[in-house]
DNA sequence: ATACTGTTTAACCAAATGGTTAAACCTTAT
DNA sequence: ATAAGGTTTAACCATTTGGTTAAACAGTAT
């Protein structure tokens, strides 16, 4: 038999992955505590045991997921940076992405700030490999790109960290705190629908590069 | 004896008081289903039997913080709006107030987020009654500002709604990521300062501000 | 065939946890 | 004094839950 060598490990692949994938959602569902091993086991269609013969224990296999979801999320980040485009195009191109992400992953930020809530040590310890490893690092591109554009004087001179902080914040907003915003506003479908996402990203830009201005300001 | 009378109430109001003031440290703390009603109850320095005596079930127990923690929030944000200011004037105040709440209670909307999480069914009914109950709901009134000020001419128009939620989005977002940011900007100190969060305050309302200039825009 | 290896399962276990109960306790009214 | 009321406590219970184990089940090489 050709192939039966890997058959074996094609099937251990597959029931790593069937875990994983079946864990991702129960986490991103529950969280770390309302997650349950023996839902993770049944959506996954295996015996729960093998939970932790391939993860030891809980704590691993929702570690291993927090990693998961973080790679996805800075792989996805790292996509909108195309140095060389012009600030508005560099931040219109931002927007673009990291809201798509947050729209086909409306669970992944509640998912961050639920470990956040919970101290964020292994999330921040992410991030720190993340900026050695990446060279250079996403953030770092974003704050040298924002410097750039003021020293062209595209735009106003701004703390970079404030503005990043203050633009994440906008885009996310919406996606975390949907069925609050969604009773607010009494809206009835059309927050929900893609062409709302679409006009919650040009709002977003207008507002931002808006406020970038040279001119105006005069606090 | 005079105020013998009244000594089981005030008894009663004490316990009562101090079990809601453990429950709402823990369960901010530990959200939902991390806490533990052992832990209310050490921290509250009573029997773990008084919690059921009081409020039948954890579940009750949780709607009641749920609903207090909502209480504050409403309630700051409601003191924020003093009709007949100039926009700009409101607005500084808006985001004075409600960065210094997040300032003081950082736990509050990551433990809303986590709600969230969970389907935001409970936090969206309390909206729902709140805006019924108040007359005028404080969103309505905030909206109302920014379309007069439009009127005005003393800010561009836009959809009120979506500067709402960016406003929001940029207020909150660095005390929900606190750990994040404090790590990507590998921040050693200053961004836990009172004076980073008057920092903070300026750079949110330079921005937003300037964002709304009557002029530029050209997207 | 057989022994060996890694994989999968059903049954099981100990600890934790929300919730209950019956008795003790304290204050007030009679 | 004593009965009555709400309040507080220690002990207890049923269930849930993460985790373990020993046996069954493949494939593979000898």
């Amino acid at each position: 038999m050709v192939n039966a060598g890997n058959a074996k490990m094609i099937d251990r692949g597959n029931t790593e992955t069937l875990i994983l994938d079946a864990a991702m959602q129960v986490f991103l569902e529950k969280g770390r505590h309302g997650a349950r091993m023996q839902e993770i086991a049944d959506r996954a269609g295996i015996n729960k045991a093998l939970l932790h013969y391939y993860f030891r224990s809980k704590k691993n296999l929702y570690a291993e997921i927090l990693s998961r979801v973080f790679r996805i999320f800075y792989a996805r980040i790292t996509e909108a940076h195309r140095p060389g485009l012009p600030f508005r195009e560099q931040l219109r191109l931002f927007i673009d992405v990291y809201v798509d992400m947050l729209d086909s992953n409306p669970r992944i930020p509640l998912f961050l700030a639920r470990e956040m809530s919970e101290g964020g040590v292994i999330v921040s310890d992410f991030m720190k490999r993340f900026q050695q490893e990446m060279d250079p690092a996403v953030p770092d591109l974003i704050v040298s790109a924002i410097e750039q554009a003021a020293s062209r004087g595209e735009i106003r001179r701004v703390d970079p960290r404030h503005f990043l902080m203050s633009m994440i914040g906008a885009c996310i907003f919406f996606f975390v705190a949907k069925p609050l915003v969604l009773t607010i506003f009494k809206d009835s479908g059309w927050m929900e629908s893609q062409a709302f996402v679409a006009e919650r990203k040009q709002a977003v830009f207008d507002l931002l590069y808006n406020g970038l201005n040279p001119g105006g300001i005069s606090s």
